[in-house]
RNA sequence: GACUAGGCGGCG
């Protein structure tokens, strides 16, 4: 659907003149397609039309207009939509709250978000890696790194085992205090518990080396990474 | 069922 929106409404349309109906698939990506374009008050218009279209809306509906959202900055009216799931018997789950967890860490702080994590595990939503990760990655930003520590703590003993990602938040929080010692130390661990290093991960300790005037750790990293055939961008 | 959330750097 990227850049050929209007297409791909056009061809939604001429289904529908044919007769043939879209599904719950179709409908979320497209929804998708105008909330990544920002077109929240479309993307709101879309969803109260899917019951003419007798399109249930499902989870994954109501997450993507949520992150939708949240992403313009409309977190209130977000909010309104997660009642409205509760309501219509779509249990939100782990994609539901990152995107308000992302928001308010980005506009409120840290404190914000974790208490959206609470929330989780109040109305027994279990959060995801993911969750912990945006946490995690905030917090590690603005340099709380007791904190970070103690969530990703909770984080494996809610049976979230870190990922690339959260693994990569790390590098960079010890790249950004000059650790590359306990950045290297992190990739060693990502390789033990078998996680896929990629460019991003690389990327981010290259230039670790880098910004701390090590050039040619910088070179070999590259050098290793053409050689795994992780590009570099 | 190839539908939904998180990480680095550059450009804008």
């Amino acid at each position: 659907i990227d850049g050929h929106m209007e297409s791909a409404f056009r061809l939604l349309r001429l289904m529908e003149g044919e007769g043939l109906a879209a599904d719950q698939y179709t409908c979320n990506s497209l929804l998708h397609a105008l909330c990544k374009d920002g077109k929240t008050d479309e993307a709101c218009s879309f969803f109260d039309g899917l019951e003419d279209r007798g399109i249930r809306p499902n989870s994954v509906t109501f997450n993507t207009l949520i992150d939708g959202l949240c992403k313009a900055g409309k977190v209130d009216v977000a909010r309104t939509f997660l009642e409205k799931m509760i309501s219509a018997c779509c249990a939100p789950d782990s994609y539901t709250y990152s995107p308000f967890i992302e928001h308010l860490c980005k506009t409120k702080g840290w404190q914000e978000g974790l208490s959206f994590i609470d929330e989780m595990l109040q109305k027994d939503v279990k959060p995801s890696t993911v969750n912990y990760t945006i946490v995690i990655d905030k917090l590690f930003k603005s340099r709380n790194y007791g904190l970070a520590t103690r969530m990703w703590g909770q984080m494996v003993s809610l049976g979230c085992s870190p990922d690339l990602v959260t693994y990569t938040t790390s590098v960079h929080a010890y790249c950004n205090e000059g650790r590359l010692d306990g950045a290297e130390n992190v990739v060693m661990e990502m390789k033990k518990s078998g996680v896929t290093i990629d460019a991003m991960a690389y990327n981010t300790l290259m230039d670790g080396y880098a910004s701390v005037g090590q050039i040619d750790h910088a070179v070999t990293i590259l050098k290793h990474m053409t050689s795994v055939a992780s590009m570099p961008n």
